[in-house]
Parts: structure tokens; sequence; C-alpha cells
DNA sequence: CTTTGTGAAATTATTCACAGCA
DNA sequence: TGCTGTGAATAATTTCACAAAG
């Protein structure tokens, strides 16, 4: 089988919609215990993440090639495969700025520490809020962003202020170093260089469940098609 | 150029992606004074939502026609077109069910109300919370779900429980009659019928996100294509 | 018989290019 | 000129179908 396919550097580019998905793969294998089944097959990982199998072929196929014909996948091997693929094998340093409401959501998020990310430093710009402690870190002043970001080696941003102020913290978060950002901040933010961002839009996300809803249960009245008055 | 198209009523499919994205131009057009600038071009609204034109002319071109060439789109009548589309128009009536970390940062979310949806009732299953009043609501307990759902008239259900208890909840928010799911819980709901769901997943955006920096960040050593061992 | 990995086909989404209106 | 709306072309993604392996 590998006799003919000496491509090895060469890693093909991966399809955005198999990135996103590969943390759902990741999420299942997680949740199964290693010992009553070894394996799992394409079909049950498809089944329970609601997807086909030929899909979870397809895109673990982008990484390289680790399942075995009429047997499926190894639970234990394929997550520690995923983990390093998507980068949760190593720890990341994360800062929190903005410590609201959803700031301080985050901040007592279990979850985030299990999977590899440390929140390690918070920001604020309230004098009310600088130099309190939550969740056993000391809220610290925008003015010392660069400082700690550095000196705490933070390599993550997590942007949970106002969407007025979203922009400016980007541009302060980047020059200070970190290579990605967590933008819970309702706006699209602008990055010249290459620091890539991903969104969590939680308008966005029930404004797409009303436009679902009202598609599903009356499309009539809905869109009228053609030239309006 | 009405003249040939005589294909009222039956709407063609939106794209998910085209739904994906209305609320970007939501969200933008409603952002701008309508006073100033009434009107905005496609290239003006693809620039500020990070699109090109082309894109935005064909999304907003599968709900009709409102742009008038030369000019624009009217800033003003769009949103309200939008708003009509993605459903924001009218008041959306949601309850949250889990009241931790989670559930109550989204009480405090102010966003929330000024897009329509009004949270009118909260659940949590713990007995040292039912009967607590958080945001000018009484947490009632699970074993009222139905009752308080269908007196309230709710149609959304939040979901920001455990992920264990995510699908039993589920399951009961939609027997009570709601029509659409918000799903902040980092697992898969099964749901028969045709409730829609949209998932907002913590984890799965910095997973995406360790993977992006990872992929920008090194392209090597992250993945060895071949078989392995 | 089961299940992987993968080209080829089908489907879906984006971009191009331009006619027509202001 | 500036801009929309839209078919046609291109690109991306998913699904099919099947050879090869356990």
């Amino acid at each position: 089988m590998g006799l003919h396919s000496v491509h090895m550097p060469g890693r093909t580019r991966i399809p955005k919609p198999t990135a996103q998905r590969l943390s759902l793969y990741l999420r299942e294998l997680n949740g199964r215990s290693t010992d009553k089944r070894p394996t799992v097959s394409s079909k049950q990982l498809g089944a329970a993440v609601g997807l086909t199998d030929t899909q979870v072929r397809k895109d673990l196929a982008c990484f390289g090639q680790f399942g075995r014909p009429g047997v499926g996948y190894d639970v234990a091997s394929l997550r520690e495969r995923l983990r390093e693929i998507v980068g949760t094998h190593r720890q990341w340093r994360a800062a929190v700025v903005g410590i609201g409401n959803i700031g301080r959501a985050l901040l007592s998020y279990r979850r985030f520490r299990e999977e590899g990310f440390e929140i390690v430093a918070i920001f604020d710009q309230a004098p009310g809020l600088v130099g309190t402690r939550t969740g056993g870190l000391t809220v610290q002043p925008l003015t010392k962003l660069r400082e700690v970001i550095q000196r705490e080696g933070v390599s993550i941003g997590v942007i949970a202020v106002p969407p007025e102020a979203a922009q400016e913290v980007a541009n302060a978060l980047v020059a200070a170093g970190v290579r990605g950002l967590l933008n819970f901040a309702p706006r699209r933010l602008d990055l010249k260089t290459g620091v890539p961002t991903v969104d969590v839009d939680f308008t966005g996300a029930l404004e797409k469940l009303a436009f679902e809803v009202g598609e599903t249960n009356s499309n009539r009245l809905l869109v009228r098609k053609g030239k309006r008055s």
C-alpha cells in the first residue's frame, strides 16, 4: 500500500469544513471508554456525530491512514492522533480581556482546562474591577496588557469586551504577541497579519435559529419573490 | 424585467452558507446610522463584513430584488427586510434551562432582548437554586417545565446544562412544544422531529482556533502523511 | 462479510462577466 | 460612471462506488 505514495512532506490543503468537524470527532472519541470497545468504525463515529461514514473517512484521510480495513479505527490512538492534529495535545496559555458576564462565565468553564487551554491572565478596564480576584487570578489593567502577556507567555487572546472596544483590544493583543484570537464580541475584527480569529456570536446563533424555525414552520408568507412596490 | 419571471410563490432553496451570513449583514446594517448615508452598496457592505460584493448580491438575491442599480440598497428598508427574513422582526419567547455559569451569563446578556429574544422562564434541577431569583425571574424546577413552557408560550429553548443532561432536557423541551433549540452543551442532540437546533460550542471554537494557529505557524511537523508504524 | 481508502461523479457554493438601469 | 441582478464558468465539497485488506 505504501509502496507507491512517496509524497512525504507535501501535505494537501485541509478543507475548511473538515477542520470544523475535527472537534466533533475529538469530542466523541473523548467520550468513549477505550476498554469495552477498543475500535470504532467510520459508520459508528459518523452516526454519533451526525455524518455519513464516507465523510468521516474522507476527513480522516486528509491526515494519513490510520484505520484498518475490516476492523475500523483504534479509539485510543485515533484520539491521540487527532489531539496532535488539532493541537490539544499541547498546553495553550490564554488571557481573557473583559471580565463582564461572559468573561466570568469563561473563567469558571471547567472544560477549557481539560482540553489544554489554561487561562493565566485576566484584564479589564474598569477601575472598580482592577485588582480584584476572580477564579484565582487578579484582574489586571489594560495598561499592563503587553507586559503581562509577554511575561506569562500567553499565546491565545480571548476577547469578551463590548463591541466598541473589541478592535482596539484585538490590536493590542496582537501587538503584544498572541498568535490567535477567540472573539466573543459581536463584530468583525480586522487583522492585517495572519493571526487566526474564531468568532463566537450568541446573537448570530439565535438569529440563525430564528431563521430556521421560520423556514421549517411556515414556508409561506416569509418571502414573496419578485420586485416590490 | 419582471416580464418573463412569473414564478411567484415557489421560493428557491436558501443555501446554508447564505443563511449563516444573514446575521452578519444584519449586524452591520444595525450599526449604520441611516441619516448620513441612506444607502449602501454591495461593495461597502461586503467590505464591512469581509466578503466580496458579488457574494453579497447573490445572497440578497435569494430573497428578491431590493437594490437599485447605480445607487445601492436603502439601509433602512434592507434592514427591515432582513429582519423579516431572519425573523427578528417578531418577538421570540425563550426559556433557559440550567442556571450555571453560562446560563447566568445569558440572562444578563442585554443584546438578546435588543434582537427580539426575551427570556421569560428559567429552570434548574438543583434544589438549592429552585425558587431563587435571578435577573427578575424565579428559577423553576424541571418538574414544572412543561407547564411553564406552555403557560408562558415559550417557543425557543436554550440548553445550558451539563452534557450528560442535555439530551433529556432537549426531549422535554420539544415535548413541551418549543420550536427551536439553542444548545450550549458540548454534545450532539438527536431530535427525531424537525426541530431546528443551533449549537454554540466554546471548546469547539477554541479547538478550531488551536488548529488554525498550528496551521499558520508551523506547517512542518504537524502531520507526517503516510502509514505510521 | 466488514470496513478502509480513494478516484470519479454529483452536488453545492463562489466568482466571473456582462446586460441593463440610474 | 456606478451599481444591481444573473446566467455561465469555476472551484470546493460531498457522495458514490469499488478495489483491496482483515
